[in-house]
DNA sequence: GTATATCATACCATATTAGTATGAATTTTG
DNA sequence: CAAAATTCATACTAATATGGTATGATATAC
């Protein structure tokens, strides 16, 4: 609970290794997935997610692959979360209020609120610019 | 992902039940699973790690039940989480670094312990005795 | 036209989480 | 003392989420 999942791990690796191709040039899947010891029909099926959110986009056939449609800085983890697993909430009343029959006198509730605001706060402070500026150090 | 588990929410719940209670009266599992509508056997098998932990004790035997170890102001909804889940890590590396291979060149490693830094101090700075409070807003 | 890619959909395996079953031990109360 | 209500301990099962595969179609460079 409170974890990080392999999926979006995944997608944060790849989309730091698109930040840092050359412009016009592209990065096939296997290529990644080999690189990092992925799955490589794993890391497809998360790509697909990325490509549908518009945060990537491909050029089919040889010597293809995928990249990035925005800036490092527009990219941040909450986005890519969002992409891959549709909406965040901490718990599902805050998404889906009739997903709890008691939420109307539940007394965490609040609290959950708050929570959920800190680690949005947090999750989407954070951007491929910064993780890039925190690997150089 | 990044989601509160059924479990901590249960947890939550009857412990701030139970800083409800009057000093020397006690909160029977049965009692605060039904006024919840909580699985009864689920809720004793949550109640036992808080018992493991010391954040509650018991008294057997009729009329008997549960009550604080503690004072709402300490405990914190991080203490309340390590108790159920033993420990806290947004990535397994971050807790057993032989949990990933590629560690040492992993280039969201860093990300990773600020973020986890900041869900700590988040989990950690809410209080039962916060919730009370907020609670009568 | 062949090799190398993406694209789409469906399926399967494993791990985690939630929930159940059973019975023993303890204490109050009539 | 007997019965009821409670905790305590362990093991099992069910449901859900996550991670991973399989297969085949489509597009493009050479």
């Amino acid at each position: 609970m409170l974890q990080i999942s392999k999926q979006v791990d995944y997608a944060v690796q790849f989309l730091l290794s698109l930040s840092h191709m050359k412009e016009g040039s592209y990065l096939s899947a296997r290529e990644c997935a080999e690189s990092h010891g992925f799955s490589f029909l794993f890391l497809q099926k998360i790509i697909t997610k990325l490509r549908h959110s518009g945060l990537v986009a491909a050029k089919k056939g040889v010597s293809g692959g995928y990249y990035l449609c925005k800036t490092p800085e527009q990219i941040s983890l909450k986005s890519i979360v969002e992409s891959l697993e549709g909406g965040y909430a901490v718990v599902p009343c805050l998404q889906q209020i009739s997903a709890c029959k008691i939420a109307t006198k539940c007394k965490a509730l609040s609290l959950y609120a708050v929570i959920q605001q800190d680690i949005s706060a947090t999750i989407e402070k954070y951007t491929l610019a910064h993780m890039n500026s925190m690997m150089s150090k």
